[in-house]
DNA sequence: GCATTTCGACCTGTATACAGGGTTGCATTT
DNA sequence: AAATGCAACCCTGTATACAGGTCGAAATGC
């Protein structure tokens, strides 16, 4: 059993919003969603309302809970954000890091290689998550870590969608990118950083309207479960 | 009255807070607090959780929710982490924002002109944060601007106490920024602003030290209502 | 047949009650 | 005098009850 009924709802409703196990624009019914999540109503609105401050739930009074739209324009947003604190992040990082952090990063990232052929898409994104948050956590900055974490829960099901389609790129790019890293190259690392996350960030709105209908053509268990294959 | 009687409570505690109407680490007396805010727990407990999400309370399990400590190093993270984001806006806003919005800005920043002396520290803050969260909304990025003004929330106490000390300088930095700005100078306005930031970032550890010791001597409203005065 | 209005069911918003656990203070012991 | 243990009180965590409002559906009028 969790800590409380509260960060216990809170965890598995935002897994659910998170991972499209509520439809974007749902509207949640509070009596239902309890019994679901066995509490009673008083802590499920606790946890609510700790998705509604993340912006991962939306609020209309009188009227209830909906999880949160999916605005094209707002994950462009969110990829440039990213985009950013990233591109800052290993520049600090190249500056900052001790040469024992660096080589225990990359360590931990060659363990278990960069191919992330074979791997479910859960899998391969939650890998490709903690390259990027490994990164950040270089950097020295405890809040641009939180902020990526924010970040990402909100972007993840993109990266999904994504995954299939840039393996063999995105391999040989964290390569480079962790080669400019560990020469402590901050201009080249930041760069190619940069250009890495940009290539997604144009891939945004089709991914979006691809994502909305591979989600609902096998839902998000059989999105999450599919096997990346190399290409 | 307001939309809901949680939202009340959570725009009244997250000022409390923000403003120092509530000491770093208190703990918080559920009763109490509802007693105050003319609410029942219920609600102010949903209140606390939007706080919580936002990290401006913590919660420990089976024990309560205190006002969230004020961590040097988070302070200065902060400082780092709105120099990157403002860094990176001032830069889109010169590529992107059409001229009648920088027309429009230009317009609204000089209209009470940029000198603050005469100002109380309160008026002075708010008027400095417009600046910076309008050059951040020019960028075009919604999801910076919302995330300046969570950090900003968190900073607020710290350009109180600073606002006295470099009222001069930082109205011509103010000033510099803005006409580069205007010239669509993406690399200067960045240089500057990052600079204009910078200079805060070094005394965010002295500030805390003096913040601390200013608040507690004549409390936030004598702090927050001192006149600027020239330097 | 379509629009409008009214009625009813359901759902949200909030208060309150109760149980369990934590905290504090006092007394006792070392 | 200091430390530790115990007990009482208070406070948190959660369920539930109730009131008010919202949304939908059905019925009636045009």
């Amino acid at each position: 059993m969790s800590d409380t009924r509260v960060s216990d709802a809170y965890d598995r409703l935002k897994s659910r919003v998170v991972g499209f196990g509520i439809r974007p624009g749902e509207r949640l019914n509070e009596v239902a969603l309890a019994r679901e999540l066995d509490v009673s109503r008083t802590p499920l609105r606790e946890a609510l309302n700790r998705l509604l401050a993340e912006r991962l739930v939306e609020f209309r009074p009188g009227t209830g809970f909906f999880c949160r739209e999916l605005e094209p324009e707002t994950l462009y947003d969110l990829y440039e954000l990213r985009r950013i604190l990233e591109t800052s992040a290993v520049m600090m990082a190249c500056a900052r890091a001790d040469d024992a952090e660096l080589r225990s990063f990359e360590q931990e990232t060659l363990k278990y290689g960069l191919d992330i052929t074979g791997l479910t898409v859960a899998e391969a994104t939650a890998r490709d998550e903690a390259f990027h948050i490994g990164i950040a956590q270089l950097s020295g900055n405890q809040e641009i870590v939180q902020q990526l974490q924010a970040i990402n829960e909100k972007l993840r099901f993109i990266r999904w969608v994504n995954m299939q389609a840039r393996v063999a790129a995105s391999k040989d790019e964290h390569r480079a990118i962790l080669r400019a890293l560990m020469r402590r190259n901050a201009d080249r690392a930041g760069d190619l950083l940069s250009d890495h996350i940009s290539r997604r960030l144009d891939q945004v709105v089709e991914a979006v309207k691809e994502g909305i209908s591979s989600i609902y053509m096998g839902g998000p268990d059989e999105l999450m479960s599919r096997v990346v294959e190399a290409s």
